[in-house]
DNA sequence: GCATATTAGTTTCAAATGAAACTAATTTCA
DNA sequence: TGAAATTAGTTTCATTTGAAACTAATATGC
């Protein structure tokens, strides 16, 4: 049988940081792995990544946005929003519609199969919420 | 003067995800600018990256660990250890000693130059925690 | 008006990431 | 024993990321 190995010794600096009570290491290794297992679930059975869905989710929530709107109500960074659109678009999730009144605006909203894909993953979605 | 850019309609889905309180997308933002302002600041004042300073923190609270210990501590992945490892040990902050009794083992310690480097970033890391 | 600045959105490119393959050491068990 | 499996750690490589540069449209101020 293979020794299982021993702990490091716990005799830390003085003034050590106390990772099992400190905070941001705690939050960002949960969300990493929620993440990435949402990614997977997202993959697998929507053909969409973790961008795309966070964009269908700011749409679902608010039709008919722009994709600075996408990025204000995602948190997404604006590359990734313009990437994530011309995804959803490609795969007929979306459609762009220039705004006739400043044609530097497009007006994103779901397709109707996009609608459809939407409403299969609000619930998964939820179910991770906890 | 420029339009103040209207908001989108506000008339979503009847079962839409209400993004202002769904959990799992307010962690991953806050995380994310949180972890952005990190590393800006970690890079340039002590001239290393978060996983650097994830490793360091585990060692500061758990000394004369391996990469799995680390591993373990941290949540980074193993290939991020083993790079950050590399990358402390070329910096002088770190310094590797095989285990003689398993020698696939390696002991991971702070230098005195690494030890007086992760005394300095302690207080900046703790002011984060808010 | 017209030059300059600003804004929306896209593209480019270099760096970060992590899955998978790999090396080397140790353990298992027939 | 010694072949097969397991483990620690590293390297490779394809993908993801976002800062910076860019395009096109609109706004500003002289």
């Amino acid at each position: 049988m293979n020794e299982i190995p021993r702990n490091p010794p716990r005799n830390p600096d003085e003034d050590a940081l106390d990772l099992e009570t400190f905070f941001p290491y705690q939050i960002t290794v949960l969300t990493r792995q929620v993440s990435n297992s949402l990614a997977k679930t997202y993959v697998d059975r929507f053909g969409i990544t973790i961008p795309e869905w966070r964009v269908m989710a700011a749409l679902g929530r608010y039709p008919n946005a722009t994709a600075s709107h996408v990025v204000r109500h995602t948190g997404l960074d604006k590359v990734q929003v313009s990437r994530a659109v011309a995804l959803l678009a490609d795969k007929g999730h979306v459609a762009r519609r220039p705004d006739p009144e400043d044609r530097r605006n497009a007006f994103i909203n779901f397709t109707s199969r996009g609608r459809k894909t939407y409403r299969e993953i609000v619930p998964v979605a939820r179910a991770y919420e906890e």
